[in-house]
DNA sequence: CATTTATATATCTGATTGATATATCTCTAT
DNA sequence: ATAGAGATATATCAATCAGATATATAAATG
């Protein structure tokens, strides 16, 4: 039962139009790079048995200079794949979060350094939210009147609410630890 | 740079007491479920390799009827390394949430099956949070008085904060897709 | 008495990450 | 003008992580 999601990833960005195993990287990094991000390491051999099973078909594109482009488009059998897959319920996911694992064993290091760790997790998802709103703007304008959008906002929303919280916990956590510290 | 957490997070738990693969695996799902878990296929050979260099030493209890405990302990050495990486900062880390990819391919479906994936996702998170609740009453009575209690407190804070922001996010977008519908 | 659950070690496949190899073109700053 | 950085493009590799399964026995449950 394991599921592959990478698979369905990429036949999901290739239903919104045929493209390269580059296309592919570089689309994920624009328009999901906040949850989402495949590596050429999973998408070339993905590709390939996409195509072997008939789920995609390929073509070659000439280009002089660089190396040719590999152009990839769904079949019906691929969109069918992929819509149900889409409509399987999902899982529970336990998210590995280096952070809890390092404050789970924050007894055996200095509270100074506790505090530096969580000091820099806030940092960073408050230059993340920061990123967000640039992004939110940017995909109003650029997908303005498309099916996309209002799903798209979703997923930005998504990332919005989770660096609050992180914040959230941040700043609570920061508390606790200097209290300590006296 | 890959870095091994699952080593350190071993080490870790070795760190508390000596112990055995079978009791490393027991002791992650009692304590540390909500945001950490390890499996067999990780546990065993990193508990080989960390014997062979020097960060923990192995004992053989024999028991009679079932299996050898292989049990082991930390050495001086094995205490260092985790506390330098307990010391190192955490790095930005994508989580892969298959409900924001499915939604993102969110218009290739029927909106009400958009629905279902929400409601079930909400769901999910409202189960997890009431366990959480239950989790914190416990650990709050169990390791009353240990150093570690803050700590470990702060851990299901995070869980609970992020159920929190699961929540909120799939009423609003409930709310929005609903819409959608008519 | 049969089945399930717990103890205990161990391996295997498949999924995912991150780095690197190869080769050419374009843009930028000295 | 040219060296270096970055983009284009495909592809593979090793390490890591996740999940299932194999093996064997004891204890608890129905």
């Amino acid at each position: 039962m394991k599921k592959n999601k990478s698979r369905y990833a990429i036949l999901g960005l290739l239903s919104m139009g045929p493209m390269s195993g580059y296309d592919i990287k570089k689309k994920f990094e624009k328009i999901a790079s906040n949850f989402w991000n495949e590596s050429y390491g999973q998408i070339y051999p993905i590709l390939k048995r996409l195509n072997a099973e008939g789920l995609a078909t390929r073509s070659i594109e000439k280009q002089m200079g660089k190396p040719d482009r590999h152009i990839y488009k769904v079949t019906r059998k691929g969109q069918e794949e992929l819509m149900e897959w889409l409509k399987e319920p999902v899982g529970r996911h336990v998210g590995r979060h280096e952070i809890l694992l390092k404050l789970f064993f924050g007894p055996m290091i200095p509270v100074a350094d506790n505090i530096k760790q969580v000091q820099h997790f806030q940092n960073m998802h408050e230059n993340e939210l920061a990123d967000l709103k640039f992004i939110k703007t940017h995909v109003e304008k650029d997908y303005k009147d498309t099916p996309h959008l209002s799903f798209w906002l979703m997923t930005i929303r998504f990332g919005e609410l989770i660096d609050e919280a992180f914040i959230k916990w941040s700043r609570e956590s920061l508390a606790l630890l200097e209290k300590m510290n006296d």
